[in-house]
RNA sequence: GCGCCUGUAGCUCAGUCUGGAUAGAGCGUUGGUCUCCGGAACCAAAGGUCGGAGGUUCGAAUCCUCUCAGGCGCGCCA
């Protein structure tokens, strides 16, 4: 209801900008610092007034009186410098609302037609899951939740690195620092009293002391990664065991947030199927890579940065004589012949758009309680039937900060082959990493270097095993939880108390890795990790229940809520100003949801929605404290606050739900 | 050296894309609400020269330039 209202007023602005004035201007709509001043805020008139020579109050009255004529608008007024403050007939509004969500719309700037492929989580498998990696899931996710939420078609991607030198690493721990077959390795993976993904977090740290203290076993990578791609040896099997057995406590750990995939797509499929000879052709053919045959990339394949980072020479050179071929390129086939990370990459992200002329094979891996089917890429066809994989038609890939230079060169891989378009659809939904507070390293007794400690965080390192495993978190989050239900609820079940402890402990988890913005560096704490007041997702989930427990009471009272009574001069009645204005405020934030959706898809900003939930549920919270609504007397008031209620419950729930937060049934 | 990001209240952060009315939250502190639709709640107070200096503008936390401080990138690693 807001995105169409506000669209009916923008479209009215610029009609009257034109008309009167031929000009064009891009329309603002903001909030009025006060309830009182109006619902929309247009400072339009200011810019234009300068632009035509007029004073702005004069164009702000001229504009006014355009939109008096609008259906749905009450009033409008001018004020101060010249802003156009435009009152909304609020029973109309609110009968608008009552009807159904807002579906997307036309002009909805976030949808495209075809598929959408979000790629995230991405982990690699050889060791137990952080912190760090439940940033970049929920992220993900929570991107997919509101694209979904516009009604656009998504595909969820968690692409399984499963030949690279982690996976290695973790290889070499098992065949030669411990010197284990394949055998004992899968005797250990079924082993039920063993977390494998825990024991393998310890072997990977234990693995680069094992290549410190003889720098001659470093070698031993280089070997076991060329036997684990090559395929068909000992190396090879406890790789592909290890890395499916970990790949299965990935997605346990996720689900556990309510994270769900589509698709998993492997590196040793896009090896085997020989994705990157098909693209290195095309990159060859199209002369977007060429052969050096001087400067310190002899021998190799690279790619001209066309207008990477470098900055265009001014008038006045410094001598510093640009090392030949050296600045503005990058690799892509090293001399001895084999293929960069990015290389990889670029053949991935070609077949995400369906450029790359080849496909893989696919098989289920396995189903989901909600029927959701995931996949599995694979190198031959079996008897099943999957689904249309890849063939996007924008692409983001949820990746840390860190490697915006590396997706850069992928998207410059794309111009290069004359994608311009694809490559503009390649987006980096970029975010920054989750660091430990030193508190936090204090808290877990983690040594730290004396440069370490003058740091504002201690960045985590599955090398160094540092870090805060991702499961060890929420069931710590769960047994604070715990400890509230058991004090609250005495005489429910165990089953049930646990259910409930669960959720408002994801509920706080994921409230926490989404409410700081992208670019934030979080320093993990564990006690504001751990808060369940305040801004937190709990206080959200606490809001809903008391709404909801509004009901519970009222039917267990033999009362109904019939909404045959909230008639159009019953809403007129009650929102009606000065008295209505609480009950209004409350109405109108409750239906921003879909405008603050749009725009956290348009900024690639999930904060703005747990910021919107936190404001939903702060000032439903208010009202709730501030009117009764079950001693209510007046039965044609009290419909009407139901109705309210149900309102909030409604878009509240909702919003949740696209921060993947469950609401208990009590708390 | 080059590129990107960050700097707003004691602490942790919104607000910067798209300049606009008295710069907002949470935590913490202090004081209040309390037999209720369950307080994981509500209200109030104190607390900010928006890192600094110029500039553009009727108007700058927001745009431009410079500068200081911190972080992250810049491999024939992934």
């Amino acid at each position: 209801m807001f995105l169409a209202t506000q669209a009916k007023i923008q479209q009215a602005v610029r009609e009257f900008a034109h008309e009167r004035y031929n000009l064009e201007p891009n329309v603002i709509v903001n909030q009025p610092p006060r309830p009182a001043m109006g619902d929309m805020a247009l400072p339009l008139a200011m810019e234009l007034g300068r632009r035509v020579g007029k004073p702005p109050r004069q164009v702000a009255e001229e504009l006014a009186a355009e939109l008096r004529n609008i259906a749905g608008v009450a009033k409008v007024e001018v004020a101060g410098p010249g802003y156009v403050n435009v009152y909304l007939n609020r029973a109309d509004y609110a009968a608008g609302l009552s009807v159904q969500r807002e579906q997307a719309t036309a002009e909805s700037a976030s949808k495209p037609s075809g598929k959408i492929i979000v790629e995230h989580t991405n982990i690699n498998p050889n060791k137990a899951a952080h912190i760090g990696h439940l940033r970049n899931a929920a992220l993900g996710d929570t991107l997919v939740r509101l694209l979904r939420s516009r009604g656009n078609s998504v595909e969820v991607q968690n692409y399984i690195d499963n030949t690279g030198v982690q996976v290695a690493d973790v290889v070499v721990g098992f065949l030669y620092l411990e010197k284990k077959s394949a055998a004992d390795v899968a005797a250990l993976i079924s082993n039920p009293s063993v977390r494998f993904d825990y024991y393998c977090w310890d072997l990977y740290a234990s693995v680069s002391h094992f290549y410190e203290e003889d720098s001659t076993r470093v070698e031993l990578r280089g070997r076991t990664l060329q036997e684990i791609e090559h395929g068909g040896n000992e190396a090879s099997r406890v790789a592909e065991t290890v890395a499916m057995a970990i790949v299965r406590y990935h997605l346990a750990t996720m689900f556990r947030l309510n994270v769900e995939y589509d698709l998993l797509p492997r590196e040793s499929e896009i090896l085997h199927l020989k994705f990157w000879d098909q693209a290195f052709q095309l990159l060859r053919e199209r002369g977007a890579i060429y052969f050096e045959t001087e400067g310190k990339n002899k021998g190799c394949w690279v790619m001209r940065q066309e207008e990477g980072n470098r900055e265009v020479e001014t008038g006045i050179t410094t001598e510093t004589e640009p090392q030949a071929g050296a600045e503005d390129t990058k690799v892509i086939v090293r001399s001895n012949g084999t293929v960069t990370y990015v290389g990889k990459d670029i053949a991935y992200q070609l077949w995400k758009f369906g450029l790359l002329g080849k496909d893989f094979w696919y098989r289920p891996f396995q189903s989901y309680p909600d029927g959701r089917v995931l996949w599995v890429s694979a190198t031959e066809p079996d008897s099943s039937t999957p689904p249309t994989f890849g063939r996007g038609e924008k692409v983001y890939n949820v990746i840390d900060v860190r490697q915006s230079y590396l997706q850069n060169i992928v998207a410059a891989g794309l111009r290069a082959l004359g994608y311009e378009e694809q490559a503009v659809r390649s987006i980096h939904f970029s975010y920054e990493m989750v660091a430990l507070s030193p508190r936090c390293c204090a808290d877990m007794g983690i040594e730290l270097s004396p440069e370490d400690r003058k740091r504002p965080y201690v960045e985590v390192s599955g090398r160094r095993g540092l870090g805060v495993k991702a499961d060890d978190l929420v069931d710590r989050l769960i047994q604070e939880a715990l400890r509230e239900v058991q004090a609250r609820h005495t005489e429910e079940s165990p089953e049930f108390r646990q259910r409930i402890a669960r959720q408002i402990a994801i509920g706080a988890l994921r409230y926490f890795l989404l409410k700081y913005t992208c670019n934030a560096v979080i320093a993990f704490d564990f006690k504001e990790a751990l808060n369940f007041e305040g801004e937190t997702g709990p206080y959200v989930q606490y809001a809903v229940v008391r709404a909801r427990n509004i009901f519970r009471k009222l039917e267990a009272e033999g009362g109904r809520f019939d909404a045959a009574l909230v008639t159009p001069a019953v809403l007129d009645r009650f929102l009606a100003a000065p008295d209505g204005d609480p009950y209004w405020e409350l109405l109108f934030l409750a239906s921003k949801l879909e405008a603050v959706t749009e725009q956290a898809i348009i900024t690639t900003e999930p904060a703005a929605v747990a910021k919107y939930a936190f404001q939903l549920a702060q000032s439903f919270n208010n009202f709730y404290h501030r009117f009764r609504i079950l001693t209510e007397q007046d039965e044609s008031r009290k419909a009407f606050l139901l109705w309210l209620v149900e309102i909030v419950d409604r878009q509240l729930t909702a919003t949740l739900d696209l921060l993947g937060i469950e609401v208990p049934e009590a708390m």
